[in-house]
DNA sequence: TGATAATCTGACGTTGACGTAAAGATGAGC
DNA sequence: GCTCATCTTTACGTCAACGTCAGATTATCA
């Protein structure tokens, strides 16, 4: 084992900028898999749901959507630890080529929003090139002669 | 005078996407100007109006900024119609230029946000390529012998 | 082993960004 | 001048996304 000693809510939410409650909450919500409980009660985590959590906000943060936007994106399905689990538990090609088949479409509808939401903000970065040059040319026609 | 003829706050709410509500409230917070209020009661707006509401949804929807952000930003100060009525209406060199060094850092900001965003927007659109790279890899791996 | 810190599960509170309803005022067209 | 759609202000309602507090439980460590 490397850091795999199970982190607890407390570490993963102060490394992934969030607060414990806002883990919990999306737990709730299906945003996030139950988290495992080591022989106790209390919530224990890896790396891998720091990442998660992090590309959560990330997409919550730079798409603008909702957690309830998030969760019919199946975000959560896509990832989700057990769907990776059943990949390299199963024998089955087809099973196998089933999961690939199914993880597909949401990276493409995640490529689309992205997309988007760039050409929205390089529109929107055109525009303030457009009056940036305005003033400075106004500016040179106030100092020039 | 061509399309002055000075438009009601339920026009330009559905021609800038909003309701009539949004703008009051807009109004409100000083993110927009007090409407003037043509020989009666009623706001009147003109085509300037739209696109400044159409900016600040923008601001608000791309840059994920809240109504408080985008006051601070003096998004508000900026385009406001008398600054440029100001600018207009002066003879003095002086007072123009400093209209214009006053709108200056404005835009600044504004493309500082703008390029942030758009940098981590590309990181993810490259993240999710690499993921779709990768899907392909095992699909192909799987087909193949 | 006992103290101290972190976590647990409810459950109610808060905040931003409007929605909505009431009751009266305004205005465009006939 | 009358009517009906639109607008006015005022005020309470709502919804998402957590914050916060209480009281009990669990882990860490001197």
């Amino acid at each position: 084992m490397t850091t795999t000693t199970g982190m607890r809510i407390g570490e993963i939410a102060e490394r992934s900028g969030v607060t414990p409650r806002t883990i919990r909450y999306y737990e709730e919500l299906g945003l996030l898999p139950r988290a495992e409980r080591a022989q106790g009660k209390h919530r224990t985590y890896t790396e891998v749901d720091i990442e998660r959590l992090r590309e959560l906000t990330r997409l919550r943060d730079l798409l603008g959507l909702s957690l309830d936007e998030l969760r019919s994106m199946i975000v959560a399905e896509e990832v989700r630890a057990d769907v990776r689990q059943r990949f390299h538990e199963t024998d089955s090609r087809e099973e196998r080529l089933d999961l690939l088949d199914r993880a597909q479409p949401h990276i493409e509808t995640q490529l689309g929003l992205v997309r988007r939401r760039l050409a929205e903000l390089q529109e929107l970065e055109g525009e303030l090139l457009e009056r940036r040059k305005l003033l400075q040319r106004r500016r040179r026609e106030l100092n020039g002669p």
